[in-house]
DNA sequence: GTGAAAGCGCTAACAG
DNA sequence: CTGTTAGCGCTTTCAC
């Protein structure tokens, strides 16, 4: 059942049963109404293939995840979804699992048109190939900027975020302060780790490599982070995650060894997802405006897909510090 | 750039350059071999909307997933996904945010031959027309097939799984056991519900009602339904939960109220996510083969892909029960 | 207000 | 081995 068939059984042309299902207001009331009980009885929908290959759109966009398996991006897409669907747009999600293969094979989508953009929530493809692509397709990066690129990007000041952090702890008198970060979002990493590092020395103290674990963002991960950490002489009394996860897995570590988490030692987890509160002592995390983040990086990929040549634009989104039971201690 | 364009440079007909795209062997070396340079040269991709439109056929399937806040769906799309990728085919991930309205919008790409299949983790459209629907597209349901749907599917036995959970704690002496379940994945959550009873039934004891409470899988619903089921008299010593989550919460708002979880209360989850380990206790669980599940509901699929009038079947996996701290004691 | 016809980019049957 | 041709389903001039 396709249009032709269609327009047979009204004993009209395509271009009017084309014109009536694009609302087109030159077409006859009494033809359009038979028109669409025609469609209606035949349940028949229009091939959006064939559509899109005369139009050259297609209404979808696609969202890069690296990963299924984290909590924090659910937000961010239900962000993208809802404005998504203000102007029109569905969105589909494809995951890369961190490999560069995949990550190529969905980008292609967008080659083919068989999206017309796309919000990337991290690549490992290189600075430059992100600004070419950017340069002829609709791109935003959305958490994960790929430095130097040229390409429109929304994100938090995760470097100034940690900064804050480790400022607090010191102020309140903690003098050995350990992170744990990840190993492969090269941007939110390398800012947070910096931000790390510029708050011990803009206050008189020294980076210390063994203080700084990274691997990945498992549980596990997070225990055997502040395994090491806590082998450091003298032993830490606050530990900087990079995200939930790995404060949740640090903190399990360091209750089975003894250690009351919150008086003993300080651990600040990252992301604020939703299982901080539910464990104990609950755990102090920054706050990403999730919901937000999606939002403007489908704001900023609108203005593309309206005119690609518009310029890019970095939006930098508020976060903030959210104190709970596993920070309670001063030193 | 396109079919034509290489063609016009390569002095050849376009049906020459698409042979020589989709590897056709009856091509002269010599001419893949110009052909091929030229493709590089302008970094030409073959318009797959064109293709599509052509062969009726996408290479596509969509995974259609109730919510993305779930960290179970990750590694059954990492089984779909693996399993896909080997005949070829990517796939595309939509969320309806347990809205119907979204749900119909992405099953029409199915209609509209957007992609070639869907596997569903959730549907709230009705049997009939999920009858329908696998009737004329390839359709696979995955752990939550609708009830009186004739459809391919695969799941766990739910009944069963609680079944034994119920009966072992009854086994080690409880006598007054609850249940928090959720409200809205209709088929898992009668299954376990009518698991929970039967093993009271077959066990001698009587269901009542204000034992079994039933809402969302938030953290904060197992908060509520263990304040619900702990104001019953007797007081439960044991609860069985329809996820981790659920279990999580109820063990966060148990504790709060002075409760040793494991010694004066068992807690048991559902889905054994990451999560059960690090916490504290650590959390009993009913595990699913999720990679197994995602990898066996993309096989189903795969038959309906090459013939749409395979038969359907039912496919049923294993699951297993992994005590952990929540469920140590007795009664 | 409606229809005829061209064409989006591609593949495949047929001819040579 | 290569070219010619038709057509997938749709939208959009351009006529009338």
């Amino acid at each position: 059942m396709n249009i032709k068939d269609i327009a047979k059984k009204c004993n009209l042309s395509v271009a009017t049963i084309s014109r009536v299902i694009n609302n087109d207001p030159k077409v006859a009331d009494s033809t359009r109404k038979k028109v669409l009980s025609v469609i209606d009885k035949y349940k028949f929908v229009p091939n959006i293939t064939g559509r899109s290959l005369r139009t050259q759109k297609s209404n979808k966009i696609l969202v890069l995840l690296p990963t299924m398996s984290n909590q924090f991006y659910s937000e961010i897409i239900q962000g993208i979804e809802e404005t998504a669907e203000e102007k029109g747009y569905a969105i589909l999600v494809a995951v890369t699992n961190l490999q560069e293969h995949q990550e190529i094979k969905y980008l292609h989508m967008l080659r083919m048109k068989h999206v017309d953009g796309c919000i990337s929530l991290f690549n490992t493809i290189d600075a430059e190939s992100i600004s070419s692509l950017a340069k002829t397709y609709p791109f935003v990066q959305c958490c994960e900027p790929t430095m130097g690129a040229d390409v429109s990007s929304v994100e938090i000041n995760n470097r100034q975020a940690v900064y804050d952090v480790v400022n607090q702890f010191i102020q309140k008198g903690h003098k050995t302060i350990g992170m744990i970060s990840g190993d492969y979002y090269k941007t939110s990493e390398l800012g947070r780790e910096t931000g790390y590092k510029e708050a011990l020395r803009d206050n008189g103290l020294v980076f210390e490599k063994s203080l700084l674990v990274k691997n990945f963002y498992r549980y596990e991960d997070g225990a055997i982070g502040a395994k090491k950490i806590m082998a450091h002489n003298p032993k830490p009394t606050a530990i900087v995650c990079a995200s939930d996860s790995l404060a949740l897995g640090a903190t399990s570590y360091l209750k089975s060894e003894g250690y009351t988490v919150g008086k003993d030692i300080c651990v600040m987890g990252f992301d604020n997802t939703a299982i901080t509160t539910y464990t104990s002592p609950t755990i102090s995390s920054i706050g990403q405006p999730r919901y937000d983040l999606g939002k403007e990086s489908f704001k900023l990929l609108y203005e593309k897909l309206e005119n690609i040549n518009s310029t890019n634009k970095k939006i930098i989104l508020p976060y903030e510090i959210i104190h709970r039971e596993s920070t309670g201690c001063s030193k």
